[in-house]
DNA sequence: AAACGCCGCAACCGCCGAGGT
DNA sequence: AACCTCGGCGGTTGCGGCGTT
């Protein structure tokens, strides 16, 4: 049948709009409210068709829009909403308070799709893909600087574990969340928002992407499974959620801190991931006689992205601010650049239901 | 200083579904 | 039931700013 446009183009203008007609639109709406968007140029005194005017004042007049850069947590945000509804970006955009779809979407098209792609990340599935991975600059890293080859061994352990068909199955797990528990799933995330925030007003340890950096500072430790957890998460009693474990029912869940961890975890790494990760900063050691451990386990989160653990996560600096828990292994980046963000999202606290028996999964 | 290329973002386009007539 | 209008959505485009050569 073909649909009519929506306004006579004819001697409309088009383009960027100019303060004034910013001004007009913004106080017809502020007198009479937006109404009818069709009559509403006519009636402002504006050249402009209705939609037009519609997604001017929806995407950058209105008083509640959120301009400037994302936070962290935002970002996050975006993320674990992308991995359960994909590009339904005003659905992702209804959970960001002052955001708009249109801004999300330009987000994610121009920084974190990109980042994604980088850490060998599919953009669209949010699995892990060795084809993404940029590799080429892994190998002349570690060829440049003979020392960082000990990450190549990281770097298989990584990929037996992308290969695992069990991690795959947990890495594609969000889809069938979003069928069936995405509401709940969602009240969760944002529960785990809010609990991220706190998170990062206290300390946060951030991963760089830069790989060619790392070898400068910091010194991979060879995987070791008999280490006790000391990683930020574990250490701070945040419950940690999983998310993306098929058949998981998000709202029985139990908190899982660091004195069951050992139990659980080591299991799931040792038979699941290889080998966890744990490194050190060999330059900012605070205790001479225990070396600061990071783990940053391959059991992931609702959000496949955070497979991204390999490469990236073994770059971090010692936190310069005071760490209000007392963590002896809180990292923080030295630099807030946006590539330094890429890893970040690896915060995600994770929930253990009670229900789930670690035997029986694997 | 000029040319060029890249990037980010505002704006546009076309399609769709809901609701009214 | 068929048609039409409207608002909303996701994908795409094009311009301006910025960095590099």
């Amino acid at each position: 049948m073909g649909r009519a446009p929506c306004c006579d183009k004819n001697g409309l203008k088009k383009g960027p709009w100019t303060p004034e007609e910013d001004q007009k639109l913004t106080a017809y709406i502020q007198l009479q409210g937006p109404g009818n968007w069709r009559s509403l140029p006519k009636n402002a005194g504006l050249q402009r068709c209705g939609k037009s005017c519609r997604l001017r004042w929806t995407n950058y007049l209105r008083p509640d829009i959120k301009r400037g850069r994302f936070s962290f947590e935002e970002e996050e945000t975006i993320i674990q909403l992308h991995s359960i509804l994909g590009n339904k970006w005003s659905a992702i955009a209804a959970r960001l308070p002052g955001r708009t779809d249109n801004e999300i979407k330009n987000y994610w098209n121009t920084h974190i799709r990109k980042r994604l792609l980088r850490n060998g990340i599919d953009p669209v599935t949010h699995a892990s893909r060795l084809d993404l991975l940029d590799l080429s600059s892994i190998l002349s890293s570690a060829l440049c600087n003979p020392s960082s080859l000990l990450t190549l061994s990281t770097l298989v352990g990584n990929t037996q574990a992308l290969l695992n068909p069990d991690i795959f199955r947990l890495s594609t797990t969000p889809s069938s969340l979003k069928q069936e528990n995405s509401d709940l799933f969602l009240q969760q995330l944002q529960e785990n928002q809010l609990c991220s925030s706190l998170l990062q007003n206290q300390a946060i340890p951030t991963l760089s992407s830069q790989s060619n950096q790392f070898q400068n500072q910091v010194e991979l430790i060879p995987a070791c499974t008999t280490t006790a957890s000391t990683g930020p998460f574990l250490n701070q009693t945040t419950p940690l959620m999983l998310a993306n474990v098929e058949g998981f029912s998000p709202n029985t869940t139990s908190t899982f801190s660091c004195q069951n961890s050992q139990e659980n975890f080591v299991p799931l790494n040792e038979g699941l991931v290889s080998q966890p990760n744990f490194y050190c900063n060999n330059t900012t050691t605070t205790n001479p006689k225990v070396p600061e451990l990071e783990e940053y386990s391959g059991f992931q989160s609702a959000n496949n992205c955070y497979q991204n653990f390999s490469i990236d996560s073994v770059i971090s600096t010692r936190l310069t601010s005071p760490d209000p828990l007392n963590s002896p292994s809180t990292y923080v980046n030295s630099s807030s650049t946006e590539d330094d963000r890429e890893c970040y999202s690896s915060l995600l606290k994770f929930e253990i239901p009670e229900s789930f028996d670690i035997d029986d999964f694997l």
